[in-house]
DNA sequence: AGTCTGATGTTCGATTATCGCGCAGATGCG
DNA sequence: CGCATCTGCGCGATAATCGAACATCAGACT
């Protein structure tokens, strides 16, 4: 996992990367969910690096902020969110996306949700309440959901051409089942998925296809004890508009 | 600006810290919303850093994912955003906080924001939207308010001790208006600033002082043309229930 | 079209920042 | 108390990094 080896083309060669940047990164992304909070021991353990080595650059996170020591345990601090500020302020997300997200929640009357493909998983990137609704399985922004198996990934898989999307299949080993819902979505332009993700839920998106090459995926979920989903359609529309801001 | 000196005590030894890790953050905070796709050596001018170096670790950035080359610029990918989900998963942002704010924001019948203190800045960390109510600024989560200006920064001002309050007041020249507008919101539990942050603007906020030591403020403003303000009371009551989650 | 200039991309020998072993101290357990 | 294990940290050796200099590119001008 950590390496400057390339692992497809074209790859940067490793002279052209710098290993104490990786080796950092490597560190920042330990904390997640489950450990929110570690000792440098424990980040060593998880990264596989040496505990001197993730020493100084747990230390070198704490002189910037990002990290703040608790005891003798570390954890991320509120700075880290300007980092991903800046990326959905760079895609004017606050301005432009959030409130036709929004105005569609309401019309269409359930929480929406925003996904970017990275990689082989779905990433939120937005979302909308139209009721106190709690979220089913406290997604946040940066939560990830798969690509295969989620509404949303597979509106995602939809809007890649046919070959991008049989590799991506074929990269995460799933089955026809997969494809074949991919190719429904594709020819229909809404995605559903049901008990994936979750036991009890159906989920339901649409492929946004923005003007400016952003690919994206708007849906929402509606677990079976909340009775019939709404009418997916309405996604549709809310794709529409999403496009033209993304 | 790049400095491994150490600002104020206890500082870190320079020896502590990676130097080259260090770069690599401040090329990766180059990405904001005014500049949202930056070419190498636009970045290394931003950065202050050698085009060569700089080169480096964006190519170590686009390596692991988290930034992709545009042509001969390079901007941030969704993936930044999974490094944010960490801290928000980890204080459980999604599961525990976001449902009570979205409550609350149906109770008040405004958006709510909370928000969290960031150096001499408070930084959005959860949002609830109560009606299609566009946000004004296009705010979104990793924003920065400045802490005296703004009703949220005033209420976690109000939240330090006195001495800790004053002391970030002098860091942010405020005048003696700001101080005494935090010494108000800790009397009576309500933070407010009307025209500071934009023009027309009424923002109130109310100090979250969580069970487990993280301080935050809970708030929500309104433009002069959208009518009166909602009794600022329901603030408190969010702020109690909030408390018991962070 | 050709030339010039400034900007940008890239290389590689020199240098230094980084590595990680080994030691000292802390902690927990029988 | 003794022992085993874990953690923090120093410093000599070395590999990673630096950045000057060169190559290439893009745009302006004639």
């Amino acid at each position: 996992m950590l390496s400057r080896a390339s692992d497809g083309p074209p790859g940067i060669a490793p002279g052209d990367m710098s290993l104490s940047f990786l080796k950092g990164l490597t560190v920042l992304k330990c904390f997640d969910a489950e450990t929110p909070q570690m000792s440098i021991p424990e980040i060593a353990r998880k990264s596989g690096l040496d505990r001197a080595v993730v020493r100084r650059l747990v230390l070198t996170l704490v002189h910037l902020g990002y990290v703040r020591a608790e005891g003798s345990r570390y954890a991320l601090t509120p700075r880290i969110l300007v980092l991903a500020g800046g990326f959905l302020q760079g895609r004017r997300m606050g301005l432009a996306v959030q409130p036709v997200l929004d105005a569609f929640a309401v019309q269409i009357g359930r929480p929406l949700v925003l996904a970017m493909r990275d990689g082989t998983d779905a990433v939120l990137v937005a979302q909308a309440q139209s009721l106190a609704v709690p979220p089913r399985l406290g997604f946040t922004l940066g939560s990830r959901l798969p690509l295969a198996e989620s509404a949303l990934g597979r509106a995602l898989l939809a809007g890649e051409t046919p070959e991008a999307a049989r590799a991506l299949c074929a990269a995460l080993g799933t089955g026809d089942e997969g494809l074949r819902a991919v190719d429904a979505a594709r020819a229909s332009g809404i995605a559903t998925a049901t008990g994936l993700v979750e036991a009890g839920v159906f989920g339901a998106a649409a492929t946004v296809a923005g003007a400016s090459g952003d690919l994206a995926a708007v849906g929402f979920s509606v677990h079976a004890s909340e009775g019939a989903p709404p009418d997916p359609a309405g996604l549709l529309t809310a794709a529409r508009a999403l496009a033209a801001l993304l």
